[in-house]
DNA sequence: TGATTTCTTCATGTATACATTATTGTGCTT
DNA sequence: AAGCACAATAATGTATACATGAAGAAATCA
C-alpha cells in the first residue's frame, strides 16, 4: 500500500532513520518490550539524535512503538490484537465502499478498478503470487478512492499500516498451497462482487463483502500462527506477536 | 475524552507548545492553509524549534496539520469531511459495542458504567450541560473498554480527536434549545439501550445503535453550521470547516 | 540483613549553529 | 505578455553541546 504524508525527500536522514528501524522492528531485531535507546541507534545508524526521534514519533504514530515513561519501548501484539487490526481495517474498509454504492461512482472509475479486476484474474490463472500482492493493494486503494472522501482513504491507510492487518499480508508465507489458492480464488471473488455491489448502489452488500473479505486475512493470520507454532517456523510479519496477551 | 499517549512531563516546551498551538488552531487563529513557520511560532511562544517541530508531529498525527512540501500547512475540512469524521468514529465505536457484546462483559465492568449511565440521568434532570459533556465522555470512554481490548480502544480515541468528532462537540453551542435537549434525551436512550444490549449479548443490536448514536453527533453539527451561516455566528469547533471541498 | 536515602550516572529534553533544500523574485527570451 | 531559467533568500533538515530529569548503585541506618 501507497504510504501516504511521506513527503520528506526520501534520502533524508529521517526516511532512512525510519525505513531502518521499521524494518528491523517488524523483522523482529529486537524482541517486544525493548527499549530503544537513541545514542546507541545514531551510532547504529550513523545518524544524529534529531532525526532519530522524528523516526520514532512515525513509528508510534503507526502503532509499532510506544512511550513508555521517558523514551520509547517496542510494542508487542497478542494474536487477539491481530484479529481486531484486522477487524478495524475489514469494518472502514466497509464503511468506504458503503459510501462508495450510496453516493455513486462515475463510469471512468468503475473502468479503472475493473481494469485491476481483470489484471488480477490473469494473475491469478498465472499463478503469480507477488504479481497478486501487488495488485491486490492496488484493488484496495482504488476502493478507498471510490468513497470519494481524504479522510476516510487516510484512515483506511491507517488502519492497514501494522505488519499483519495489511490486505496483502500473509499473501505468500503459507505453506499450505491448496488451502492459499483457495483464499485468492475466494478473495477475488468477493473483489468482483464488491466492484457489483458498489456499482448496483447496493450500500449494505458491499459493506457486508468488504468486511467478509477482511476475514480471510484472518484467516490467513490463524493459519500462519498455527503454521509457525507447529513448525517452528519464523514468520516475519508475527515476529511481535505472542500467544499470550501482551 | 482522556488523551491517549501524552506521557511527557506536562511541564515540557512540546507539551505546552502543543496545548498552545492545538487551541488556537481549532479556535481558527490561523486560516485553512495557513503554513506554520517555524522561526516565526518559536519566537510567538518563546520556545525553540525543536519541541515546536515535536509539537506538529503530534499535530499532524491528529489531524489538524498537515505536510505540505517542506513544512506544515493548518489542515482544512468540507462539512462532508466532517460528516466522514463522525461516521468513522461511530463506525469503530460501533465495533466496540458488538465485540462487548459478543465476548461478554462481566458483572463488575456492567456495574461501573450503569453507574455513569444514572449520573447522566441526574444531570440531565438537573440541565446541567457541563456535567453531562463530562460524564458523557465518560460513558464513550468506559465503553471502549468493554471491548477488552487496548488497540480498538485507542482506535476510538485517535477516531474523536477531531474537534467535531469527539462524543460530546457542540454539546453547548446550539440555540435552539429544544432541539438540543431533545438531543440529550434521545441519546440518553441510546446509552441505555447499549448497554442493554451488551449485557444481553446483541452485539448487531448494540453496533447499529452505537452508529445510530453517532448520527446524532452528525445532527448537532448539521444545526451548528446552518446557525452558523444564517446568524453569522462564529462556532469555535467549526472554524476550519469551510461550505466547500478543502 | 534488609530497607531507605543519597549520590552518581546515563538517558532524554532543549537550544542553537550549520547544512541543505525549497521558494520566490528578477531578468531574459520567445 | 507569458513563460522559463537562474540566482538570491528564507525556510526546513541535521548535528551537537548543554540542561534537566530519571534510573540505578552504593552506603548508611535501623
Amino acid at each position: 500500500m501507497k504510504k501516504s504524508s511521506d513527503n520528506l525527500p526520501s534520502h533524508s536522514q529521517t526516511e532512512r532513520s525510519l525505513r531502518e528501524l521499521r524494518s528491523r522492528i517488524i523483522a523482529g531485531h529486537w524482541p517486544a518490550g525493548s527499549k530503544l535507546r537513541e545514542v546507541a541507534l545514531s551510532e547504529l545508524l550513523g545518524v544524529s539524535r534529531t532525526p532519530l526521534r522524528a523516526a520514532f514519533m512515525k513509528l508510534e504514530q503507526e502503532g509499532l512503538i510506544e512511550r513508555s515513561g521517558a523514551g520509547y519501548t517496542v510494542r508487542g501484539f497478542s494474536i487477539e490484537d491481530a484479529y481486531v487490526a484486522i477487524e478495524i481495517r475489514g469494518v472502514i474498509e466497509g464503511t468506504a465502499a458503503r459510501m462508495a454504492a450510496e453516493r455513486g461512482v462515475s463510469a471512468s472509475e468503475l473502468t479503472e478498478i475493473k481494469k485491476t479486476l481483470h489484471a488480477i484474474d490473469d494473475v491469478i490463472q498465472q499463478d503469480s503470487i507477488d504479481g497478486y500482492a501487488q495488485l491486490n493493494d492496488q484493488f484496495h486503494d482504488q476502493l478507498a478512492e471510490l468513497a470519494g472522501n481524504e479522510l476516510i482513504k487516510h484512515e483506511i491507510e491507517r488502519a492497514s499500516q501494522l505488519p499483519f492487518a495489511a490486505p496483502s499480508a500473509f499473501s505468500s508465507s503459507s505453506e499450505d498451497i491448496v488451502r492459499f489458492k483457495t483464499s485468492l480464488l475466494v478473495g477475488q471473488q468477493h473483489h468482483h462482487a464488491l466492484v457489483q455491489a458498489i456499482e448496483r448502489g447496493e450500500g449494505a452488500r458491499a459493506d457486508a463483502l468488504a468486511r467478509e473479505h477482511a476475514q480471510l486475512g484472518r484467516a490467513n493470520i490463524e493459519a500462519a500462527f498455527i503454521e509457525r507454532s507447529e513448525n517452528n517456523r519464523t514468520v516475519p510479519q508475527l515476529a511481535l506477536v505472542t500467544a499470550d496477551q501482551s
